[in-house]
RNA sequence: GGGGGAAUUCCCGAGUGGCCAAAGGGGACAGACUGUAAAUCUGCUGGCAAUGCCUUCGGUGGUUCGAAUCCACCUUCCCCCA
């Protein structure tokens, strides 16, 4: 069916969930059905040359629907939520102007809220030179006496974190250092604003947490399979830097440790494993904290036959 | 057959008479999250009607006011000599 993007009760739709779900598969499935197009939301499969490891979508997956925002960065590149919400955005409205329906596929939770809600980031991309004097600052003075000094300007943010969360702290201050206002007032005006658009957003999971961790596990071994050694292998080569943003990611972090010979292979198979059941669990807690979530649970297998009510849904006819 | 060592809460592993429901680590569970988010950070982990009570440190029985800690026997595992 056509769907005509003026009409429709939602603006777009999301599919996320933790890995492994099947939001891929269902993102095309309902695409098809709705006329529409994937917008990912993925933090890693956003980078190109990094396909095996997060499990991005194949030519044959995604059986001619269009997919937006997948290999739309260099791994070296230093990426962000706030430019994954402006360039999904200008995708989203491309989409719709087309008259075709954007369906926002991927996990990464902070990027879901971003494009949806028009996040009112920080006119402040992150300075490095001023990163790391901040840093430094937070090393010598110790967590709890940064933390006071944060209070000081930003009593609200400064209570929400703990003395160890240093990301979010020396983040706050940076903020503050860039824009002569906190980040708290930040958090506002986004509060203050209307969503950007009117999402239905679905949220995949399983009946029992144990069928996910099992598919998980098998999932994270068929990559060292399909060759996941090779492909980090091939980024290394390639001078990306073991301390980047992308190779933090999961599967990739391990085996450039295994390749600097910190561990054998099967350890660092387990510890894929584990750590990919672990950034399920993270996703599932945060999704769990979301307002209008539609949640469908898997009994055994992810099922495409779930598509078509999911239509009906969305549009409010039947396809 | 003889000698030596070990058995601890989901796992590993401290603990050698009271301060032990039992250190620490792992895992699991739960939570947070506004420009690194597949990242980062936090809490919790025997049970309960819970400022106390009950069950637990391989098993059984002792010693003692009191035992995971001492003794005896039993079971299992490991090492050495045959």
């Amino acid at each position: 069916m056509k769907l005509d993007g003026t009409q429709a009760p939602y603006d777009l739709a999301v599919i996320t969930g933790p890995t492994a779900t099947g939001k891929t598969a269902l993102g095309v499935a309902l695409a098809k059905l709705l006329d529409g197009e994937v917008v990912s939301a993925d933090s890693m499969q956003i980078y190109r040359g990094m396909d095996v490891g997060t499990a991005k979508p194949t030519a044959e997956e995604m059986d001619g629907v269009p997919h937006h925002m997948i290999d739309a960065a260099d791994p070296d590149e230093n990426f962000s939520a706030a430019k994954y919400a402006d360039m999904a955005a200008a995708c989203v409205d491309d989409i719709r102007a087309r008259g075709r329906f954007p369906i926002v596929v991927g996990g990464t939770g902070l990027y879901i809220d971003g494009l949806i809600r028009g996040t009112a980031y920080a006119a402040a991309p992150s300075d490095p030179a001023l990163r790391r004097d901040i840093e430094g600052e937070y090393d010598r003075l110790g967590g709890a006496a940064f933390r006071a000094k944060l209070a000081a300007v930003d009593p609200d943010r400064a209570a929400m974190l703990h003395e160890r969360d240093k990301k979010r702290l020396v983040r706050a201050w940076e903020v503050y250092q860039l824009t002569g206002r906190t980040i708290t007032w930040h958090d506002e005006q986004t509060r203050l604003q209307k969503p950007r658009y009117a999402a239905y957003t679905v949220a995949l999971d399983f009946v029992r947490r144990q069928d996910l961790y099992d598919r998980i596990d098998r999932r994270a071994r068929a990559m060292f399979d399909r060759g996941l050694v090779e492909e980090v292998r091939r980024l290394l080569a390639g001078g990306l830097s073991p301390g980047s943003t992308a190779m933090q990611a999961i599967g990739y972090k391990e085996v450039a440790a295994y390749l600097a010979g910190d561990c054998g292979l099967d350890e660092a198979i387990d510890q894929v494993c584990r750590a990919s059941r672990r950034y399920a669990k993270r996703q599932l807690t945060w999704l769990r904290s979301r307002p209008d979530v539609h949640w469908l649970r898997w009994e055994k297998t992810p099922d495409m036959e779930a598509a078509r009510p999911l239509s009906t849904a969305i549009t409010g006819i039947a396809p």
